[in-house]
DNA sequence: CGCCATCTACTATAATAATAGTAGTAGATA
DNA sequence: TATCTACTACTATTATTATAGTAGATGGCG
């Protein structure tokens, strides 16, 4: 399934995916930038309409949640980016991650445990 | 310096990166999808207008060259990926790219070199 | 030297994104 | 029960993207 959000939705559902099942207010709130009401809710309609998310009716208002895992938006979105700029590979992509200069030794040191870990569990 | 491409400049973008300076003729022969010369035309133009490009008159033609590094483009993609879906956090995303199902073996232990000598030059 | 092909400049259009206002409805409350 | 207020539905606006056409200029060729 591919999952496409612009940067707006993407903060919009991480609400969803943060808290959970919420009404058009409760995403308003979790937002950081102060959004009109009805901005919040033509987002999630637009959401809705591509299928990202499904609400259920609680009294007068109405319950939004998330049908997409973050997980799949992640991936999407990572896929998509190394088609655009890293040729479709990943190697490419995670050597520039990785030569980014801020990143720390220790922040290496993660990275490479968790390769570790990951070559370890892989089956072939 | 802040490089925000879309998708069909991205590719636009790769043309003048690998072939070089090209005229509009030459960047419309390099793009996979056949784009109307006036289209190619119109997406420089843009990118001329973002600063991302510029080019010099040659005789009735203009030449254009890319005014920012491919490695720019990609830093500033791979930055706004994390800050958008992964909480700003490198390390979150470098494991979404390895749990990776189609990454096989070898894959994960070419990664492991990359970061094995990253992590050897790195200075702190 | 006149015409044609090639180029740029300008304009256009449909789609989507980002943001929000207005109208109308229905539940809660005084 | 009448009113207020929170909520949705519908509409609107501006910006950007993607794509391309038309007009006008110019250089090369026959």
């Amino acid at each position: 399934m591919d999952v496409v959000l612009t940067d707006r939705e993407a903060t919009v559902m991480d609400v969803l995916w943060e808290r959970g099942a919420s009404t058009v207010s409760e995403v308003q709130e979790g937002l950081r930038d102060r959004l009109a009401y009805t901005t919040v809710l033509t987002i999630l309609r637009t959401l809705e309409q591509k299928n990202y998310v499904s609400h259920l009716e609680e009294g007068r208002a109405h319950r939004y949640s998330a049908l997409v895992p973050r997980d799949a938006a992640r991936k999407s979105a990572l896929a998509a980016l190394s088609e655009k700029l890293f040729k479709g590979s990943a190697e490419l992509l995670l050597t520039h991650i990785v030569t980014d200069n801020k990143l720390t030794r220790d922040d290496l040191e993660r990275m490479q445990k968790i390769i570790d870990d990951r070559t370890r569990t892989r089956r072939r």
